[in-house]
DNA sequence: GATCTCCATAAGATGGGACT
DNA sequence: AGTCCCATCTTATGGAGATC
């Protein structure tokens, strides 16, 4: 890619892209003859970029305000377009690298990339030293590297479970926007509500990956369907059999991948209409937010803290095995927060013994902690992880024990 | 041979006072 | 207010001998 040259192209161009390559530059008129004209009103022609990112970025923030003056965030997204293109090609690069599974051009990155330039400007500070073009780098790839981290998640999720993550609402609007009529939509509500109840009547944990059901719930959910079908539906429908229940299930959950989270295609992709066309010649203005993202952001959370009370109540429960003695110094310790020497003094023994007791004590700790978190989690244990693990045991301590005057029990 | 205890001491953290 | 120096406190550890 050839670099743009002198500081009335830097903003007033943009890329033009093949399918993973940049073509040129294109200058667009209306922004040149606006840099043209702010030049010519200085005192001298002004040369430094500072300068420029410093006036545009200044325009745009009281463009907010007053939307007659938005020129500003067209100069920045043009003066942006390096910086957008840079990062798109190497997360471009590390997706086809990677098993990430959708298929992006990089012409596909940099316009995903180039859409969020509102964060950049409303994160950007140039008062507190912010450098544009390095604080652009890191939000266009981290946007970037997120927009396929979800659509990763999205494919990970097992329609089972997708199934089960769903309210009654949101798969009647997806089977409508699948185009079902009020003839089938009623079947498929109640098939699916015989499977919430007999398949994964639960609330869901963590895994993603529920399972298929085996040949006995699809015949129990097919019974169920043909119990009630006569008096759930309004017309008694089809009587349904193992196959069928989980035909339709499979079409529900179609239905709803498309509805929460469309595919994406490519900008530049051709219609399948006779005119061939673009398809950003039909763009829909809206962007529809992904309703899933969200929903899985909200299980990854409750994951965590799942994890937190595992790794605590593991901890607990290693302090009980225990002897009467480490207990005892792990207690005077953290919670009481004595010195080693007082420590000492207490339980009759000199300051080193106790320090070596409670680094013996520490280490046993970490050990069992370590090993559990590589049984437990699939953790392959580094020198890194260890420390990771030695870090999170010694907050633990001084949290637990600062936050509970627990008082440790006597082995038992 | 492994583990524990002891002693001496190194290393790091902390606090107070003097100085600019 | 910030910096430097020094004393003191706290913790960790190497080496030697005792014990199991």
């Amino acid at each position: 890619m050839r670099s743009r040259q002198g500081i009335i192209e830097l903003f007033t161009t943009f890329l033009e892209l093949d399918a993973d390559r940049a073509i040129g530059w294109a200058i667009d008129a209306r922004l040149r003859r606006s840099m043209v004209n702010c030049q010519a009103s200085l005192p001298q022609p002004e040369t430094s970029e500072n300068f420029w990112i410093s006036y545009w970025y200044k325009q745009w923030h009281n463009s907010v305000q007053n939307p007659a003056q938005s020129l500003g965030k067209q100069h920045l997204v043009s003066y942006l377009q390096e910086v957008c293109y840079w990062s798109a090609q190497k997360v471009a690069q590390k997706a086809a690298q990677g098993n990430s599974s959708g298929q992006y051009s990089l012409s596909d990155c940099f316009q995903m990339a180039i859409m969020r330039v509102d964060k950049v400007l409303k994160g950007f500070k140039p008062d507190v030293g912010f450098n544009l073009k390095n604080y652009g780098s890191v939000v266009f790839s981290c946007e970037l590297k997120e927009i396929l981290r979800s659509q990763n998640e999205i494919e990970i999720c097992t329609n089972w479970r997708l199934l089960r993550k769903l309210s009654h609402k949101r798969l009647v609007e997806s089977l409508q926007n699948a185009g079902y009529g009020a003839d089938m939509i009623p079947s498929y509500v109640l098939v699916w509500r015989c499977y919430i109840e007999l398949y994964a009547p639960e609330q869901p944990t963590g895994t993603r990956r529920l399972p298929k059901p085996d040949e006995a719930t699809w015949k129990a959910i097919s019974q169920l369907y043909n119990l009630e079908r006569h008096t759930q539906l309004s017309v008694s429908g089809k009587e349904s059999n193992s196959e069928t229940v989980e035909k339709w299930l499979v079409t529900c959950a179609k239905a709803v991948r498309s509805y929460l989270y469309p595919s994406m295609t490519s900008i530049n992709a051709a219609t399948n209409s006779d005119n061939a066309g673009e398809l950003q010649d039909i763009l829909p203005q809206l962007q529809q937010e992904s309703i899933l993202t969200e929903m899985i952001a909200v299980e990854e959370k409750n994951e965590r803290q799942l994890q937190r009370q595992q790794i605590s109540d593991f901890i607990v429960t290693a302090i009980k095995e225990l002897d009467n003695e480490a207990q005892k110094i792990i207690q005077l310790y953290y919670s009481q927060e004595l010195t080693q020497q007082q420590i000492a003094k207490e339980l009759e023994m000199k300051q080193y013994t106790v320090s070596r007791r409670l680094s013996k004590t520490k280490d046993t700790l970490l050990i069992k902690l370590a090993t559990w978190c590589q049984e437990s989690m699939h953790i392959s244990l580094n020198s890194s992880v260890l420390d990771y693990v030695s870090t999170i045991l010694e907050e633990w301590l001084q949290n637990h024990y600062s936050s509970n005057s627990m008082p440790l029990g006597e082995n038992s």
